[in-house]
DNA sequence: TCTGGGGTCCTTAGCCCT
DNA sequence: TCTGAGGGCTAAGGACCC
């Protein structure tokens, strides 16, 4: 096994809210949250700022509204990340064939692979001039990062690495580093891992250790008891994997008020189900297994699937299906979230032989293009129509974003991600002068902007 | 005013087949 | 013909991750 620090760990930590910092000049240096703003919303990321109030991800945005008031609330704009990500990762695949994402925010990188590492001090340098590069990209925090031999302790580098700051594990302390730790430091560890172990006895990586590999085994099953017991004596033989194939593909709603209606589940699961087989078919992929997710109204939640003879991305066919395997379920009481998922997926369609749709003509036809056809008042509300953190842009007073709405009216502050903090307004909901814009690069096509824009926040300011 | 969305992996149990 | 072991597949649920 190699020893030289040579596999690094990217953590681009509060990204979401580092982006939405970038793109907007009057947010640097202040609270932002982001996540679902419905009343069952729950927060994605919160700055550093924000975290100061105990803000954090997973929380309800009802209690973090409690603990922040003032701080900037903001609906996610998936599709600006990923093309921020796609920046950085692509950095990053200059310097190693070997990449791999584990989300939009973080990622391995086998410096080794690549040619550009051999020893701590080339992986050194190697970390420090992606931070800059980084930091020139996406306008923000170059994130924490870690490095060494094994992923999981470069993982845990990064962790312990300030903000913005890079740790190599020294060779030789790797044991002694873990030893104190509690086990809910190593990958795999979560809640109820932790609370099983808690129970006998075992809270630190060091007493892990000392449980031995037949306890761990006994208390976990076998899967996860040797691979914990491998971690605790820091061995993580585990490659860092560029390509992954996708091994199901699914969407979920929750609902602001439990649905009752029987008549309205199976409407919506139809929806569900067309949904997810664009999403299939995007991807270019169809699959055999269909799967629907019930959330009921005290939070249990059941899943019923079903497996085909063959791969489909055939709406009708998931659609039946879904509607099959609802029939089988008790909603009495109400629902709170729905889902549809297909897994059992191939690169390919394999042609209807069976004919497994009942509704021949209707094979192709999308249950309901329009998402928002089903709410009866044809106009959606305007916190749907404007939502809060959304580019727009006005004929007269150019590029902003939505700041909030409600009661007919929506407030936009002009300015871009190159420009001074701007000015707020408030428009008519239905203002004709107003319209929905798409995000404005982060940093300018030619170089030369004024620097020093990032996200702000320092060590002080981890929390938790 | 509790608890999102999109995934992966593991375990257990039942069934069928050899 | 009965019984048991073991493998493969399917279904359901749980834990974990970001």
């Amino acid at each position: 096994m190699r020893s030289a620090p040579t596999i690094l760990h990217l953590d681009m930590d509060a990204f979401f809210a580092s982006v939405e910092q970038a793109s907007k000049p009057s947010l640097r240096g202040k609270a932002v949250v982001v996540g679902g703003l419905g009343p069952r919303g729950v927060v994605a990321t919160a700055s550093y700022e924000a975290r100061i109030f105990g803000v954090h991800s997973a929380m309800p945005m009802a209690q973090a509204r409690r603990l922040a008031p003032n701080a900037a609330y903001l609906v996610p704009r998936f599709a600006l990340y990923r093309s921020v990500s796609e920046q950085v990762m692509a950095l990053l695949a200059a310097l190693s064939p070997l990449v791999e994402p584990l989300s939009l925010d973080e990622a391995f990188v086998d410096l080794e692979a690549g040619g550009t590492a051999w020893d701590e001090r080339s992986a050194r340098l190697a970390g420090q001039k992606l931070r800059a590069d980084i930091r020139d990209e996406s306008r923000g925090s170059p994130g924490r990062w870690g490095s060494k031999n094994s992923k999981m302790l470069a993982k845990i580098a990064s962790e312990q690495a300030k903000p913005d700051g890079l740790v190599l594990i020294e060779p030789g302390t790797e044991r002694a580093l873990l030893e104190p730790l509690t086990v809910r430091t190593l990958p795999g560890v979560g809640p109820a891992t932790g609370d099983h172990l808690r129970r006998a006895g075992i809270h630190t990586v060091g007493e892990l250790a000392e449980a031995g590999e037949d306890e761990l085994v006994r208390l976990l099953g076998k899967a996860h008891g040797h691979a914990l017991f491998a971690m605790a004596l820091a061995r993580d033989e585990r490659p860092v994997v560029a390509e992954r194939e996708t091994k199901s593909v699914s969407v979920e709603d929750t609902y602001d008020v439990d649905i009752h209606d029987r008549v309205r589940v199976g409407t919506e699961v139809r929806r569900l189900a067309d949904r997810c087989v664009r999403r299939l078919r995007a991807a270019g992929l169809s699959g055999r297994t269909i799967v629907l997710k019930v959330r009921r109204y005290d939070f249990s939640t059941l899943t019923r699937s079903e497996t085909l003879r063959g791969p489909t991305d055939d709406p009708a066919v998931v659609r039946e299906a879904a509607g099959r395997l609802l029939d089988s379920v008790d909603t009495t009481g109400g629902v709170r979230l729905l889902g549809v998922g297909v897994s059992g997926l191939a690169d390919y369609t394999q042609e209807d032989l069976f004919a497994q749709a009942a509704g021949r003509d209707a094979g192709d036809t999308p249950y309901e293009e329009d998402e928002t056809a089903h709410t009866p008042e044809r106009e959606a509300p305007a916190e749907r129509r404007w939502p809060a953190g959304h580019d727009v842009r006005h004929s007269v007073y150019g590029h902003g974003w939505v700041q909030g709405s409600g009661l007919g009216r929506v407030t936009v502050r002009f300015e871009t991600p190159l420009s001074e903090p701007g000015r707020v307004r408030t428009f008519r909901v239905g203002d004709p002068a107003l319209e929905p814009a798409e995000p404005l690069p982060l940093v300018p096509r030619v170089p030369g902007e004024k620097e020093d824009v990032g996200a702000g926040g320092g060590a002080d300011a981890e929390s938790s």
